[in-house]
DNA sequence: ATGTGC
């Protein structure tokens, strides 16, 4: 069997793209890592492993731990993990969703061909910069007050839509419907609240970013017919999170949970692992509060969506909607815990079991953490939406500014393979240190404009240097293993045309 | 990711 070992740590390879690490001492199940043996030698460089291999240790974990073939080191859990969690007799844990909760991104479709943007790329990035609030700190498309937190934090997009914000399509084709509905806002802090009022509609920071794209390949015509989409189709890309009042949220019961579970926590091999256990009130608080976020990060981009449509508007001197045709295809959430039902092998006392453990396999209630990784159900699964159930959901992968994105569709092994999950990214290749040593943001943007017309539009050059392209894996290789896998099936794939970042 | 550290 062929093996690699990084660090002391050896992975066996099960089969193609399938690389698991093991169940050895006080791990409750193997981790497994679905990779190209290239994208692997990338995994094996930084922290990812190790991070992977301590999160087996969570209580309660059922069946193989994951990395997504975009994983990199994160905060204690790695991004592109996925760890699927027992949730009665396990534990929930917001280092493995991660600060930025339902960071996510949304695709907005229009009638636009690159023709009829082409020339003036300067124009629309310049109002869009303009019109949409990036960067830290505070300013959102709207002054929210403490209904406008209530609105959001309860009942998402809904909301939203009511509000004028949206067209009543918004709703169905995001996932959830926008809208959890196990979130509690009364277990959100009336700090985190203070902190978003001012964000609601705000780009952020970091990786966060607004970009217009045409679509330059298709490559399986009866989904992209499904999804509206087609070669030279201008289309955009809204990737942002719940900003300070997820950051807080995810602070506040970190602190908790070292005031009220120190045990928990003294048995896990990382403290950034950091969970509450299963059925203490803890974990029903996080969960309620997060499922808040979660609604609040999907304002959020419905703003921002909503804004974006007026300025199309505007440049383009026409309806966003009948004439435009600006509709959303869909929106994922990339950090997010939720219970799912999924088959899980059990033992004779009927508790999720691995390996020779497992006598039979059942349904079982699970807390799906999913930590920079997209979920992809399948054709047929009743949570896809009406309009794209016969194709299975969207899944929207961004690379980077200088490489494109992809849609793809769930696929068919996804829920035997991943807990219906796939990757959310290209993946980081280095520190946000390291790339403020290679690169220069100036330099990024000019290179990008004369040698592959992208105009990039940000508030600050250091977040421009940490962004480059140069500094993402290679999101072809992600997407053909996820491809390959049958986890996320390639659809079509974007080239950037402008972008805006924080 | 983040009023760019507690």
């Amino acid at each position: 069997m062929t093996s690699r070992e990084f660090d002391g740590i050896r992975l066996e390879k099960l089969r193609e793209h399938v690389w698991e690490i093991p169940r050895e001492g006080d791990m409750n199940v193997p981790a497994r890592v679905l990779a190209s043996e290239d994208l692997l030698e990338e995994i094996g460089e930084d922290d990812t492993l190790r991070q992977l291999r301590n999160a087996t240790h969570l209580p309660g974990m059922v069946e193989p731990a994951l990395c997504m073939p975009d994983g990199h080191q994160g905060y204690g859990f790695p991004v592109g993990g996925v760890g699927a969690i027992d949730a009665r007799t396990g534990c929930i844990s917001p280092g493995a969703v991660g600060y930025d909760i339902n960071c996510g991104v949304r695709m907005v479709r229009t009638s636009l061909a690159y023709d009829d943007v082409r020339g003036r790329e300067e124009e629309l990035v310049d109002a869009l910069f303009e019109a949409i609030p990036s960067g830290l700190g505070g300013g959102g498309v709207i002054d929210g007050d403490a209904d406008a937190i209530d609105g959001a934090l309860e009942r998402g997009v809904e909301w939203a839509v009511e509000e004028g914000y949206g067209i009543e399509s918004d709703l169905a084709q995001c996932e959830d419907e926008g809208r959890r509905p196990d979130a509690r806002p009364e277990y959100v802090s009336q700090k985190a609240k203070d902190r978003g009022r001012n964000q609601l509609g705000s780009l952020g920071s970091g990786n966060h970013f607004l970009e217009v794209q045409r679509v330059t390949d298709v490559f399986r015509d009866e989904v992209a017919d499904a999804y509206g989409l087609s070669e030279g189709q201008v289309v955009v890309l809204i990737h942002c999170g719940s900003r300070g009042l997820g950051h807080q949220t995810c602070n506040d019961y970190l602190r908790r949970i070292e005031r009220e579970h120190a045990d928990l926590l003294e048995s896990l091999p990382d403290k950034e692992l950091a969970a509450a256990p299963a059925g203490s009130e803890l974990a029903e608080e996080y969960y309620g509060a997060m499922g808040a976020c979660i609604n609040f990060a999907w304002v959020n981009r419905q703003l921002i969506t909503h804004r974006t449509r007026e300025v199309f508007g505007d440049v383009f001197d026409a309806d966003p909607i009948d004439d435009l045709e600006m509709e959303l295809l869909y929106d994922v959430a990339h950090n997010i815990a939720k219970k799912e039902t999924h088959e899980v092998g059990v033992g004779p006392d009927g508790l999720p079991a691995v390996g020779d453990e497992a006598v039979d396999r059942a349904d079982r209630e699970l807390y799906v953490h999913r930590k920079g990784a997209t979920r992809a159900f399948p054709a047929d699964h009743e949570e896809v939406p009406e309009a794209y159930r016969s194709v299975g959901q969207p899944v929207i992968i961004p690379g980077s500014m200088g490489a494109g994105s992809y849609v793809l569709r769930g696929g068919s092994e996804s829920m035997s393979v991943s807990f219906g999950s796939t990757a959310h990214g290209a993946g980081r290749l280095m520190s946000r240190t390291q790339a403020k040593q290679e690169f220069w943001g100036g330099d990024v943007q000019d290179d990008l404009e004369s040698e592959q017309a992208i105009y990039v539009k940000a508030q600050s050059g250091a977040t421009v240097a940490e962004e480059a392209p140069g500094v993402y894996k290679d999101v072809d290789e992600v997407v053909r293993v996820s491809d390959e896998l049958g986890i996320g099936d390639t659809v079509a794939r974007t080239f950037p045309v402008c972008n805006i970042k924080g």
